[in-house]
RNA sequence: GCAGCAGUAGCUCAGUUGGUUAGAGCACUAGUUUGUGGAACUAGGGGUCGGUGGUUCGAAUCCACCCUGCUGUACCA
C-alpha cells in the first residue's frame, strides 16, 4: 500500500484542525437552516465580512488590554499585519464604524462564519470553528437583550431540544461592578482575576472558587492555581451576594419583565455567570446544555456553555466618534453539533443515489437514458462509475447505502424491463420503465 | 502554559522478568460465485512498535529529550 515514506508530504492535520464528515455536516446544515428561518422571522439582516482583517482592527482597538495579540493567527503582508478573525463581534464593530452613515439605526444583523483561535484545543473545541452571531447595534433598549434570549431559545427548540435540555442563564455586569465597589476592591487586575474565578462556579463549585478567591487551589492533577488573595470576610460577602435568587439590579428586573411578556420562562437568573470578556458593560447571558456530553470513549466531559453574549456599549466607539451601544449573542455551532449528535438521533434525510449497474459499455446510451428519466423525476441516480464485475458494483452500492440497484443488461434492454433490486430487502422486480419512478419512490 | 496518563497495522488492542523473521479481531484486496451486495470459508497485502539519541551482545520493552493525543487546570476577545 505504502512503501517509501521518505519525503512524502504529511497526512497529519495541524493541531486543532479537523476534517468534518457528511454525518456531522448534515446536522450542521440542519441547525443553520433553522437559524436562518428564525433570523428572517425576527428581522435580522444577513451579513458577511472577510476572514482576514487588519490586526489592529480586531486586536489593539479592543479594550481588553489583558491579552494584546496572543491567541490569533497573523501574518505580515507588505508591512501591514493581517489576522484571521477570532470572532464575529470585532469585525462587526469595524463594519459599523466604516458604514455608520449608511446603515439603519438601530442595526440588526446576523452572521455565520468560520473563526480561528490560536490556543489549546479541548473536547469539542478546535482552532477553527463555525460561529453564529446575532447583534443589535445602536440601541440601549433592553427589549433587544431580552429578544436575543427568546430568539436563541427558539432556535434551540427548532433543533430538537426541549425545555429541560437547555437553559439561558442571565445576569448583569452591573451586579459584580457594584459588589466590588462596595468591598473596595479597586485594583483592576485583582478585579479581573476575581471575575475569572467566579466564572468557574458552574464547573468547580463554590468551595473551589472560594479557594481561588483566597489563597489558591490545587486541581485534580495536582497542579496549583494562584489565588486572588481576597480576605475571607470579602469572600463571604461575595458568596452571599452571588447566591441570591432574584436580581436587584434595574436592568435585569426590566428584562425579566419582558421575558414574562414573551411568555418565556426557560431562563435562570444566575449572578455567578461572568463571561470572560472585559468589554461587556451590562447584561450578560449564557446558553447551557443540561445533559451530559461524552467523548468518543464514553467519558462524560466538562462541556461548558455552547455560547453566550451580552451588552457591549463601548466597543464600536473605539473606532471613532460614533456612539453605538450594542448587544449580541454568539453560538459555537460545531460544539452544538457535537452535543446534539449525541443527544438526538437526527434522522436527516439525505437520499443516496440509486445505482445503475454497468454490464457492457456498449449499452451506455441505455443507461444514460434511464439516468435522465430518474434524475428528471428528482431521484438521485448514478451510473456505476467504472466497469467492474457486478459483484463489485453491488458491494459499492451497498457501501454507499444506496437504496436500490437497477440491473439493465442485454436481456432487460431487449424486453424493455429493467430489474430493480431493493438493497435493504434483497428483493428483485422486473418492471416497465414507466413504472420505475413509482417503484423507486416506494423504496426511498 | 502547567499537571497526570497514553502513543504497537486504517481502527480497537495483546505483546509475559529486554531474547530468533512483532501478533489478534475488525477493516482492506483477491478468490469460492466471470449477472447479484449485506453471511460464511480460503488466501493475501499492510508495521523502521510516535521521533531522536543513549544503555546493552541484543530494545516495542530500560534511560533522556522531543513530538502528538487524551483528561484536568490556566487563558479564552
Amino acid at each position: 500500500m505504502k512503501k517509501d515514506k521518505t519525503n512524502k508530504p504529511s497526512k497529519e492535520l495541524p493541531l486543532g484542525f479537523v476534517d468534518r464528515q457528511e454525518k456531522e455536516l448534515l446536522v450542521r446544515d440542519f441547525i443553520i437552516s433553522n437559524i436562518k428561518e428564525v433570523m428572517i422571522k425576527y428581522g435580522f439582516q444577513y451579513l458577511e465580512t472577510p476572514s482576514f482583517e487588519y490586526s489592529d482592527s480586531i486586536g489593539k482597538f479592543l479594550p481588553d488590554k489583558d491579552r494584546p495579540d496572543e491567541g490569533i493567527f497573523s501574518f505580515q503582508d507588505e508591512n501591514k499585519w493581517l489576522s484571521l478573525r477570532y470572532d464575529l463581534t470585532a469585525p462587526l464593530a469595524r463594519y459599523i464604524a466604516k458604514n455608520y452613515l449608511e446603515i439603519p439605526k438601530p442595526f440588526k444583523r446576523y452572521q455565520l462564519g468560520t473563526v480561528w483561535r490560536n490556543e489549546k484545543p479541548g473536547p469539542g473545541r478546535f482552532r477553527e470553528f463555525l460561529q453564529f452571531d446575532a447583534d443589535y447595534v445602536g440601541t440601549k433598549s433592553l427589549q433587544a437583550d431580552a429578544e436575543l434570549c427568546v430568539m436563541i431559545s427558539e432556535i434551540l427548540e427548532k433543533c430538537g431540544l426541549n425545555k429541560s435540555e437547555y437553559i439561558i442563564k442571565i445576569s448583569s455586569r452591573k451586579i459584580t461592578e457594584k459588589l466590588f465597589n462596595n468591598l473596595n476592591v479597586n485594583d483592576t487586575q485583582q478585579k479581573l482575576n476575581a471575575l475569572r474565578a467566579l466564572d468557574k462556579i458552574d464547573r468547580l463549585g463554590w468551595e473551589s472558587v472560594k479557594q481561588l478567591l483566597g489563597k489558591g487551589r490545587k486541581d485534580k492533577s495536582g497542579d496549583f492555581t494562584k489565588g486572588v488573595n481576597l480576605s475571607s470576610e470579602n469572600i463571604e460577602v461575595i458568596e452571599k451576594e452571588l447566591k441570591k435568587k432574584s436580581p436587584n439590579s434595574e436592568d435585569l428586573i426590566e428584562i425579566l419583565k419582558i421575558f414574562k411578556d414573551y411568555n418565556f420562562s426557560n431562563y435562570e437568573f444566575d449572578p455567578s455567570i461572568i463571561r470572560g470578556l472585559e468589554y461587556y458593560t451590562g447584561t450578560i447571558f449564557e446558553v447551557n446544555l443540561k445533559f451530559d456530553v461524552k467523548n468518543n470513549k464514553g467519558q462524560v466531559i466538562q462541556f461548558g456553555s455552547i455560547g453566550g453574549g451580552g451588552r457591549y456599549d463601548n466597543l464600536v466607539n473605539n473606532f471613532g466618534n460614533y456612539d453605538a451601544p450594542a448587544t449580541g449573542i454568539s453560538i459555537g455551532l460545531d460544539r452544538l453539533v457535537y452535543a446534539l449528535m449525541q443527544k438526538k438521533e437526527f434522522k436527516i434525510k439525505q437520499s443516496k443515489p440509486v445505482v445503475i449497474c454497468v454490464f457492457n459499455k456498449k449499452s451506455m446510451k441505455e443507461y444514460i437514458g434511464l439516468q435522465i428519466i430518474l434524475r428528471e423525476a428528482g431521484i438521485s441516480t448514478e451510473i456505476y462509475p467504472g466497469e467492474n464485475k457486478l459483484k463489485k458494483q453491488m458491494e459499492y452500492a451497498n457501501k454507499i447505502k444506496s437504496p436500490a440497484v437497477i440491473l439493465y443488461g442485454e436481456d432487460e434492454i431487449k424486453s424493455g424491463k429493467p430489474t430493480l433490486r431493493n438493497l435493504s430487502s434483497g428483493k428483485e422486480k422486473s418492471i416497465e420503465i414507466k413504472e420505475l419512478i413509482n417503484e423507486i419512490k416506494k423504496i426511498i
